[in-house]
DNA sequence: GATGAATGAGAGTTCATTCAT
DNA sequence: GATGAATGAACTCTCATTCAT
C-alpha cells in the first residue's frame, strides 16, 4: 500500500501512462492486458478507467504522448543555421537514433496502421505538431539548391518520408530481416554501418549531379 | 507435425489458410479470433485444430504461405539481361506494387516483428526461401559499375534493404502518414507519384557522378 | 463433473432456463447474477452465452417461457359449456391460484414493466397467445347477458383486466400490504378469504341489477 | 443514525433524495447506480454516504419519503360529509390519479415486494403512517348501508385493497398489457375510460340490490 | 459540509481449446 | 473429415465504498 518514495512524486496517472506505453508497444492494442498495465504501474486497475475511461482511451493517450515526445525532440533540433548537407545528415542521424532509442514509437505506429489510424485521426493535437518540421526541411532543401549542392524540384514531404523510411524500416523490421538474412542486424556495428549507409545514400540522392567549378 | 502432401489438396484446409491470412493481417495475431477465421472459411472450428494444432500453428502456416507467395513472385522477375538502370527500376516497381497488392504481407511482417520474429525463426521453410534478390542485385550492381553507370562499393544487402524501405514504409504507414499530413497518400495519383519518386531517388543514389572540379 | 441422473435427461439448455427463471424472478434482471444462474443450473457459465447470447437474451427467453406457461394453463380451462356465473367464478379462481403457485410470473411481469416492456415488445410470440382468451371471455359475457344474469355493455378486455387486477395486486403486493396492515395476508386462511371476496365482488359487479321474475 | 432536524433544511440532502427516488424508481434497487444518483443530484458521491450511510440506507429514506407523500395526500381527502356513493367515487378517482401522477410509487412498491418488504419492515416510520383510508372507508360503508345504497357485510380492508387493485394493476402493468393487447393503454383516452370503468365496477359491486323474485 | 483519488470484489463477457460422436 | 456441446481461464469493465484532506 505504501508507495515507494521513488515514484511518489510521479502522479499515478503518469505511472499508468508509462506502463501502458510499454505494454502497448510490446503487445499491441489487443495483446496488451489492462491487468498487466495496472500492476506494472503499481496502480489499481480501477484507476485506469477512472482516468482514461477505457482501454482504448488509454491507448489514445499513449499515442498522443508518444508523438509529443517525438515532436518535442525534433523541435530541439536546430538545423536552421547549418550547412544544408550537414543539416540533412543530422536529420538522418536524429531520425535513426530516435527510432533506435524509442522502439515503442515504431511499435505504436505499426499498431496504429493496423487499425487504419482510427485512433490517431481522432486526435487534432498530433496534426498541429507536424507542420513546422516540414517547413524546416523545405528551407534546408532550398538553401541547398541555391548553394548548388542539392538538385532542385524536390518536395519536402517526399524527402521527409524517404528519410524516415530508410531509418524506420531497418529498425522496425530488424527481427525479421535478421531471421531471413541470418545475421544480427541489431548489433552495434551493424547499426552504425546502416546509419552511414543511409546518410551516404541520401546525400547522393539529393546532390546536384552536374560538375561545378568553384 | 509433419503432414502428408495429400492434405494440401483439400479445399477446406486452403479455405482456412486464406481466411486466417485475412484475419491475422487485419487484426494481428492476438486480435484475430479463431471463431472469425472458422466462419470466414465456412469450416468447423474444430478443423483448425485438426489441421494446424493451435492458433499459433495456423499463424505460422499463414506466415510461411505469405513468404512463399512473395518469393515465388520475386523468382519470376528476370532482370539478368536488362540494362542495370532498367533492372533497378523494375525492382523498385515490383517491390512497390507487390506491397500495394499484398497489404497482408506488410501486416504480417509488422506483426511478426512485434513478436521479435519468434515464429519466423521457428520456420525452417522460410529460411530456405531466401530471396533471390540479393544475388540478382549483386550482379546488377556489378554490371552497372563495369558499365560506369553505378558508383562502386555498394553492398547488395544494403541496397536491397534500402529499396525495400522506401516502398514498404510509405505503404505500411500510409494511414498514419495520411492522418499526420492531412492528405490522402493512398490515392491512386499519390501512389504513382511516390513510385516515381522512389525510382528517382534510388537511381540518383546509385549513379556514378561525373568527377567534380574543386 | 458427472451430472446426476435426475437431470441427465433434461438438456442443459432447459436447466439454464429453469435456473434463470428462478433467479430473475427472485432478483430482477439487474439483480440476478449470471454466475448464480450457471451454478444453479450446474452448467458452465460459458454455455449461457453459447445458447442465449447474453444475459438479456436469456431474460427474454425466460419471459417467453413464462408467458407460454400461463397461456398453456389458460387454454386448458374449458369454460365454454359452463353457466356464465360459474365460468366467471372459475376464471377468477384460476387466475388467483395460478398467480399464487407461480410467483415468478408476478416478479417477471413487474420487472418487465420496470423496463417498459422493452423485451416483451420484441416478442411476437407472446401477442399471438392472447387473443383466444379474450374471445372466450367475450362469449361468456354474451351468454350471461342473453340469459339475463349479466348486465350488458361490458368490454371483455376491461373485464379481463379487472379480474386479473384483483387477484394479482393482492398477491404481488402481499409483502408490503402485510407490513403496512401488520397482518399476515399470505396465510392460507387469508388467501382463501380473499379469493372468496374477489368472486363475490366480481359477480356483484357483473350481475344484472333489475329484478327479474322467473 | 438518528439525524437532527436541521439537516432536512439542507438543499443537497433533498436533492439527493429526489435524484435517488428517480433512479430507484426507474431502475430498481439493484439497477440504480450511486454514481448516477450523485450526478443527477449534482452532489458529491461521498455525501450520499455522509447522509445516508449506504445505498440501502438511501433506498429506505426514499421509500419512507414516498410513503409520506402518499399518506399526506390521502389525509387531505375529506370524504366524511359526502354522499356514500360520491365518497367511493372520489376515493377511486384519487387512487387512480395518484398512481398515475406518481409512477415512482408503483415502482418502489413493486421493488419492495421483490425484496419481500425487507426494508419496509425495518421502518418504524412507515407503520406509523397508517392509511386513514381504512377508517374512512369503514364510515362510508356504514353510512351507505344505513342509507340502503350499499349492501352490508363488507370489510373495509377488503374494499380498500380492491379499490387499490383495480387502479394500481392497470397502471403498474400498463407496459406489458399494452404490449400483449397491442393497444396503447397509456393514452389519455384509455386512462379516462379505465377510470370510469373502475368506478362503474366498484359501485355495482357495492350497491345493494333490489330483492329478486325467484 | 465537501471533495478528488483510490480500492477490492465481482460483474458480464470472450477466449482458445477439447470432448464425444 | 467433420461437428455441436462444453469448458476453465482470463478478459475488460463496473460496482459500492472509503481514504486523506
Amino acid at each position: 500500500m505504501a508507495k515507494s518514495a521513488t515514484r511518489s512524486r510521479l502522479p499515478t496517472r503518469d505511472a499508468i501512462l508509462a506502463a501502458a506505453q510499454y505494454e502497448f508497444a510490446a503487445k499491441g492494442l489487443s495483446g496488451a492486458r489492462v491487468n498487466a498495465i495496472s500492476s506494472r504501474a503499481r496502480a489499481n486497475k480501477r484507476l485506469i478507467y477512472y482516468y482514461f475511461g477505457s482501454k482504448e482511451g488509454l491507448y489514445l493517450a499513449v499515442l498522443e504522448r508518444t508523438y509529443e515526445g517525438l515532436r518535442g525532440a525534433e523541435r530541439k533540433l536546430n538545423l536552421d543555421h547549418l550547412e544544408p548537407e550537414t543539416a540533412i545528415r543530422r536529420l538522418i542521424e536524429f531520425n535513426f537514433e530516435y527510432c533506435r532509442k524509442h522502439p515503442e514509437l515504431i511499435s505504436l505506429i505499426n499498431n496504429e496502421n493496423l487499425h487504419q489510424a482510427k485512433h490517431l485521426r481522432k486526435s487534432t493535437k498530433v496534426r498541429e505538431l507536424h507542420s513546422p518540421f516540414v517547413r524546416m526541411i523545405d528551407e534546408i532543401l532550398k538553401r541547398g539548391v541555391s548553394k548548388g549542392v542539392f538538385r532542385p524540384g524536390l518536395d519536402p514531404v517526399d524527402v521527409y518520408i524517404t528519410i524516415a523510411s530508410i531509418g524506420y524500416f531497418y529498425l522496425a523490421n530488424n527481427w525479421t530481416l535478421s531471421a531471413i538474412f541470418a545475421r544480427d542486424l541489431g548489433a552495434r556495428a551493424a547499426l552504425e554501418r546502416r546509419k552511414k549507409h543511409n546518410i551516404d545514400m541520401m546525400l547522393h540522392a539529393l546532390r546536384a549531379k552536374a560538375p561545378r567549378a568553384r
